[in-house]
DNA sequence: GTTTACACCTTCTGT
């Protein structure tokens, strides 16, 4: 048998749990000293790139801890579909976990509230709008005044500095769960951070103290490739396409919704099938193309930036962008969702 | 200059 990790005090051997409730052997890269960390009580920042396992660094903490007594991890989380994948995984995997949103009817909502505030669920899935609701936060001060408040999780962390200045102003406010709840350890995680974006999450989150863990961002096969748009730069698209990537599933991301629509149409209408997706379309629309996209072979998904968080494919093959991405971290964001299988794409 | 999402159960009136 391996070596394995000495318990705490308190806390079952986060090797045990990896094995038993997520069935893998080992641990991968940084998550061991992230996780022994984090169930310790101390906070961290974990930027980790697409793929490399990141959700674990906070959920077997969150599990240790709830074995250990000390109840319920709050995972603060941007979109309703990101929530149902980890609740639905977790459940899968036995672990009690649920989440609040605006799906759940108000008898659901309640039944999952008795089950934070008993302490006996192990992980609670929420967006920033529900936890700095003072509601909810009067909940989470009575579960902290009987030591069943265990951990925060921010994930998709770079939504902090992404949106919290201006779209999604509550992302800003999440530095008040350090200061109602200062002794409750938090680790916010992402695939996405250069120097800047970091120190902006440290510093509004107030994360001074946190132990910082960075991870390579290398995609060793990934090739990035710049080109030169000529006079008609749909056709040198197309050629990509068929020359470099026939039959093949990619991303094209466009700058505006009138660019996704009109160049879905027109990639279709060369005999491509080319689906648009932005968030201006109907929800079920944009279901039924996702989930086209994720199922079938070979479609190409036209897409503003609505696309992407969350779409775990492992073989896109190619992200091509018409128009240059705002800066060199949503172009990280966007391009590294190609490749997840680790084959050779070419992305342009 | 474009594009990104969540949540609200809040009011008024005449019968």
């Amino acid at each position: 048998m391996a070596p394995f990790m000495i318990p705490s005090a308190h806390h079952p051997a986060p090797q045990a749990i990896l094995q038993e409730v997520f069935g893998y052997s080992a641990f991968r890269g940084a998550q061991a000293p992230i996780v022994e960390h984090v169930t310790g009580g101390g906070d961290a920042l974990v930027l980790m790139p697409t793929g490399g396992g990141k959700s674990l660094c906070y959920q077997i903490p969150a599990i240790a801890r709830h074995r250990g007594g000390q109840g319920v991890s709050v995972v603060v989380s941007p979109l309703i579909a990101l929530m149902h994948d980890q609740v639905g995984a977790l459940e899968e995997a036995g672990v009690h976990a649920a989440f609040l949103n605006s799906t759940l009817s108000s008898e659901q909502a309640q039944h999952v509230e008795r089950e934070m505030m008993s302490g006996r669920l192990v992980m609670l899935y929420a967006a920033p709008e529900r936890i700095t609701n003072p509601r909810f936060l009067a909940q989470l001060e009575s579960l902290n005044e009987r030591g069943l408040l265990s951990l925060f999780a921010i994930d998709e962390a770079h939504c902090v500095s992404q949106w919290g200045h201006d779209f999604r102003s509550e992302y800003l406010a999440l530095s008040m769960l350090h200061e109602r709840f200062p002794d409750v350890p938090r680790i916010a995680l992402t695939a996405t951070a250069d120097d800047i974006t970091r120190a902006d999450i440290i510093e509004r989150l107030k994360l001074e103290e946190a132990r910082v863990f960075i991870s390579s961002f290398d995609r060793p096969n990934i090739r990035y490739a710049i080109v030169e748009k000529d006079a008609k730069p749909r056709e040198q698209l197309l050629r990509f396409i068929r020359d470099e990537h026939e039959d093949e599933a990619g991303i094209v991301y466009c700058q505006s919704r009138k660019k996704v629509e009109e160049t879905a149409a027109w990639l279709e209408s060369e005999g491509l099938r080319a689906l648009p997706y932005h968030a201006g379309l109907d929800a079920a629309v944009r279901q039924r193309h996702q989930d086209r996209f994720l199922r079938e072979d070979a479609i190409v998904m036209v897409a503003t930036t609505a696309f992407g968080m969350g779409i775990d494919k492992p073989d896109v093959r190619f992200v091509a962008h018409l128009d240059l991405p705002k800066n060199i971290e949503s172009y990280y964001q966007e391009t590294g969702r190609a490749g997840r299988d680790g084959a050779q794409p070419s992305p342009g």
